[in-house]
DNA sequence: TGGATATCGTTGACGCATCAACAAAACGCT
DNA sequence: AGCGTTTTGTTGATGCGTCAACGATATCCA
């Protein structure tokens, strides 16, 4: 770890090429979302909702889903809660826990969303990869994080 | 755009491992970085200054190569300078402009980070990946950078 | 059964990113 | 030269993410 080797120029290419495409591709689609009065959060919290039997899940369970902590789910869900997205009930089988539920607008809202938000991850990446690309990112994608801590 | 085609099976996993890198890749290399008492933030500034000829840019010529807009890079330089990573200075020939300068102790910093990032980066992703990937990732990131938007 | 421990969600404080507004200087056009 | 436009950087307001602390409940295990 005290000297370990540097980068040579391909992997320093690709390195600045994975960390500006990290930046500037959720950024576009960001934008893209928005025009649909959604941020990036908003819909990331939406989509395991409306992909869940009652439109419903434990926030733990949501939280897990999309890697996001137990704080800033709650404060973002107070926030959309506000907005008429989704709402907060109790949790049966569970004293402590906290179901989140999408409201009919929070449906109408990502069902408005999400086929533009389809269309622009066509238009800026699925649409200009082979299908043998496909398989390499998706093996390498897996394997690098298999191999994460935790 | 009113009806694309949805994302198959294979291109929705790829899409899912996508996002979930970008969000846990980011955040085990920033945790290793913070050892060294540098934020990614900092990094990201540090690396073009340890790069210029004098570690001197100009605000608007940092600010190009990491992606950032004025006002933040402003606001992340000024709480830079408090630490005494960096120091501004005028600018000769554009009396608008800023000149951003790293300091020894801002030099010392990167240069203290840099190894264990490097090792990171090595054992988190480059040493998961063939030759024949590097080339596919280069080829497909590159390519998707360009065909975005600006 | 009871007491220690772990888990769940909320809250408030703080730091950072974003946005709009601004002042100063440079540029462009006639 | 002169006036409008553009560029550059700073600032303050606002919103989100992170962290530590907390109360409440569930779980574990003697």
């Amino acid at each position: 770890m005290a000297r370990p080797r540097w980068l040579d120029e391909r992997e320093a290419h690709l390195w600045r090429t994975w960390l500006r495409l990290n930046q500037e591709l959720p950024s576009v689609l960001e934008e893209q979302i928005s025009h649909d009065g959604l941020s990036g959060s908003d819909y990331a919290v939406l989509v395991p909702l409306s992909e869940s039997p009652d439109g419903m899940l434990r926030a733990r369970e949501l939280g897990r889903e999309i890697l996001w902590d137990r704080s800033r789910l709650s404060h973002h869900v107070s926030r959309m809660e506000k907005r008429g997205l989704v709402v907060r009930e109790e949790c049966a089988e569970d004293a402590r826990g906290a179901m989140v539920r999408m409201t009919d607008a929070g449906r109408a809202a990502i069902e408005g969303a999400a086929p533009g938000h389809v269309a622009a991850t066509r238009r800026h990446f699925f649409d200009l990869l082979s299908d043998d690309e496909v398989d390499v990112l998706t093996a390498v994608f897996d394997r690098v994080l298999a191999n994460l801590p935790r």
